[in-house]
DNA sequence: ACCATTCTTTTCACAAATGACAAGAATGGA
DNA sequence: TCCATTCTTGTCATTTGTGAAAAGAATGGT
């Protein structure tokens, strides 16, 4: 027939390169000559490759989205033979892998940014997120921590803010006296909420 | 001598514009030519009293930051006759006040994003936040709550992650059941130290 | 009335990013 | 070999944002 795709390839090698520029020069500052010259292929190729910049650009939040998501899935099972996780478990992967990661976190910051104004990205930040605090509600079921979902759903969202807040202010540098100890507070909190 | 200056009123109208375009916008999308409609002026005007785009972001920046800064500082005495603030009515404004001002969050939020990639930024934040951690552990001190100052800044931590998450969340729509209940566990964080 | 200062309008030039497309080269099968 | 398909190069026009500056208008004091 005719000579052989490597679109997917090719496709495959521009978002990559896209990514590089968007985690060192931001979305707003990544044109699509910038791309072409982090990949090595002129700028007409990634037009017909991966379209005008929209296209692009909505085919990396996908991949963003996806990666932020499937990190997300691998943290469930631990690796090793913890067959039964428990909650205490599920914070550890929370403070030490999801919200730990630099680049995930750079390019989720860049979500996050684009949520202000994007009602889609939002969204799917919004079902992300949910999705793990659905993750540790569940598990406060099953060990019976705290009195009702209400109670758990408040709990949940004030352990991954403790998460969330650690990762975030370490960014500006600062940072707790050692390195665990908002996973401790996170501990403290659960203990008081069993305790009843 | 000469004509009246305007300058100062002109550079305060220009600037309020440059805020609102920025809130609506974003800052990455938000040119002199757009700053110039919203203010209702010709671009040339815009330049001959901010300067080129990068003076106008440094004091869009030094506005937002100020501003942030001036908030915090009133928050403290808090408005009444409370004299002596207690530790509680200091994360009552830090949960009411500080973190839930739409307007300040989504500037703050872009100055967040900004300082991604800009140290100077970065270090403003850093010493914005800061300060707010410090005020916390002085009450501690204060209110002799928790054992040693390390124990003090882990929990101040601790705290203003609780708000900062309950921000950050809320705005993807992800809140607590009801308003005020990561406020009530902040208290139980403090309990716990106090008892110990 | 005059003038120095300040404000305003208008215009030009330049650079960067984008969109579009023609024309050529490479490739794998018939 | 030939050809349809796919990839690649190169070029052009347009848009948008920016920087710079000349020239004119307004104003307040002398």
């Amino acid at each position: 027939m005719a000579r052989a795709k490597i679109e997917d390839e090719r496709k495959e090698q521009i978002l990559a390169a896209f990514e590089a520029c968007v985690i060192r020069l931001g979305l707003a500052k990544t044109t699509l000559q910038k791309v072409a010259d982090e990949v090595g292929l002129p700028r007409s190729l990634v037009r017909y490759f991966v379209g005008n910049r929209d296209d692009m650009v909505d085919l990396l939040i996908e991949r963003m989205i996806e990666r932020a998501e499937q990190n997300l899935e691998n943290a469930r099972p631990d690796g090793s033979a913890v067959v039964v996780p428990t909650l205490e478990s599920l914070l550890d992967t929370l403070f030490t892998a999801t919200f730990s990661d630099p680049t995930s976190n750079s390019i989720v910051g860049e979500l996050w940014y684009l949520a202000e104004r994007d009602e889609t990205i939002r969204k799917r930040l919004t079902a992300m997120y949910g999705r793990i605090l659905n993750l540790l509600i569940t598990q406060m079921q099953a060990e019976e921590i705290g009195r009702n979902n209400e109670e758990r759903k408040s709990l949940a969202l004030a352990l991954i803010s403790l998460a969330y807040g650690q990762a975030s202010f370490a960014f500006l540098g600062l940072k707790a006296p050692r390195a665990n100890t908002l996973r401790l507070l996170a501990g403290t909190l659960i203990g008081d909420a069993g305790r009843r």
